[in-house]
DNA sequence: ACAAAAGTGTTGCTCATACACCCATGT
DNA sequence: ACATGGGTGTATGAGCAACACTTTTGT
């Protein structure tokens, strides 16, 4: 073998689709866009492109999320690939899924895209139901034993709205009394002045993640639903 | 945007590349291979190949495995992407890393590839050593919830092999008492008639898995080691 | 008899759950 | 004053770490 082996053509197309969740106060959401070229046009849609020949998947999928979003810097991890040769009409298109966490009350609002809470998500093209069930899937594992789900808060945030957060990621209850306990035993979070006064009489201690021990450990296992388990 | 969408030319060189654990009753190691062509020719490199037009990319991972071990339906998952544009020297080549569990003893040896044990694994091309090194953290990771090492033994082993095993993968001691517990603890194991002379006095009893629980707690949480945290 | 490895019993501790209860405040 | 949601205290039990101890058998 020579270098031609590299010239042979066994180029394929390499897409990047996004699963982007974010949390309106009550609810998981999921960002999607309406399709405006064929195949498929009009139908809902993950944010996806292609990658290009002088980026890395990465960048492909931080770009994509840019285009979309405006936001840089956002939180993303690749979880699957999609690759049957016909999962798209057209052609063989290798799909590398990337799930991604932002605050939604950061994001301007000009780009022709909604949000649709997880469970009235509407049929999307392709495979991109399968991926988004896998997403929240991997999220789920993801987030019971790491502390990413503070990507989808503001900088600010009481003890109940985590709550929620969880109970919506889980679409589970949880004892209100316990999860407050542990998640002030974590030390993760640094207790403010203010207290949200709008959904409460006595009004709830606003808090802010206490950023270094947050580095620390989010590349270390935390469990913070014990006895959750997945499926 | 038409049709032409797809024809502009996005084409990018997809690989694959595998990290192939095994176990030869004391240590983890992988296999590699003698590279026979250029870039790079004669250099030890991780066994891979390019997704072709008409597979997925877990066929050509699977292609590859076959290729060189003659095996099929290996336990394998795909556990990140390289793709940065340089990290090749000719062309951008995006590779996805699958890690593969074999039990050592079926693999029939007239491959030219080498075991190496983990820990002395020579210098790689390109971007490899890397993956190895990543593929060994996933591997922690995933099996300190999921069983899956027990791809690495074969039909049927005793309880110390199964200890060594994982102190192998954690490079740690275990208290073999409390873990012997757990395991059995675990319900995953059938008791043989049989037992290992060769490595005691007493004799340690062969044990099987339980197929049926296995399929179960494959895809649930275990928790075999708690306490162990990765890095 | 003794060494050496397999495997069991027991204890103390941490931590999750369950739930009673107090706290602060708007109406 | 009382309803409402925020937050703390405390008892129970499960499970893990530590380690003493028994069991089996080759030499």
């Amino acid at each position: 073998m020579t270098l031609d082996f590299y010239k042979k053509n066994k180029k394929i197309l390499l897409a990047v689709d996004c699963i982007i969740f974010g949390f309106n106060k009550e609810e998981l959401e999921i960002l999607l866009i309406q399709r405006d070229f064929e195949p498929e046009k009009g139908k809902w849609s993950l944010m996806g492109g292609f990658v290009e020949e002088n980026e890395s998947p990465g960048d492909a999928a931080q770009r994509v999320l840019k285009s979309l979003t405006g936001l840089d810097h956002i939180y993303m991890e690749q979880f699957a690939v999609f690759g049957n040769p016909n999962r798209e009409p057209m052609e063989h298109v290798v799909s590398l899924c990337y799930f991604a966490l932002i605050n939604t009350e950061i994001l301007s609002t000009d780009y022709k895209a909604r949000w649709f809470k997880l469970d009235k998500c509407p049929p999307l093209i392709f495979d991109h139901n399968e991926m988004v069930h896998e997403a929240h899937n991997k999220l789920k594992k993801k987030a019971a034993l790491y502390p990413i789900l503070f990507e989808l808060l503001s900088d600010k945030f009481t003890i109940p709205q985590i709550t929620l957060l969880y109970e919506a990621v889980y679409q589970n209850q949880l004892d209100k009394r316990n999860f407050t306990r542990k998640l002030l035993g974590s030390k993760l979070l640094i207790k403010l002045d203010e207290k949200d006064k709008e959904n409460s009489k006595k009004g709830a201690y606003y808090y802010k993640v206490d950023k270094s021990v947050y580095k620390e450990k989010i590349i270390t296992f935390l469990n913070f639903l014990p006895g959750w388990y997945e499926e």
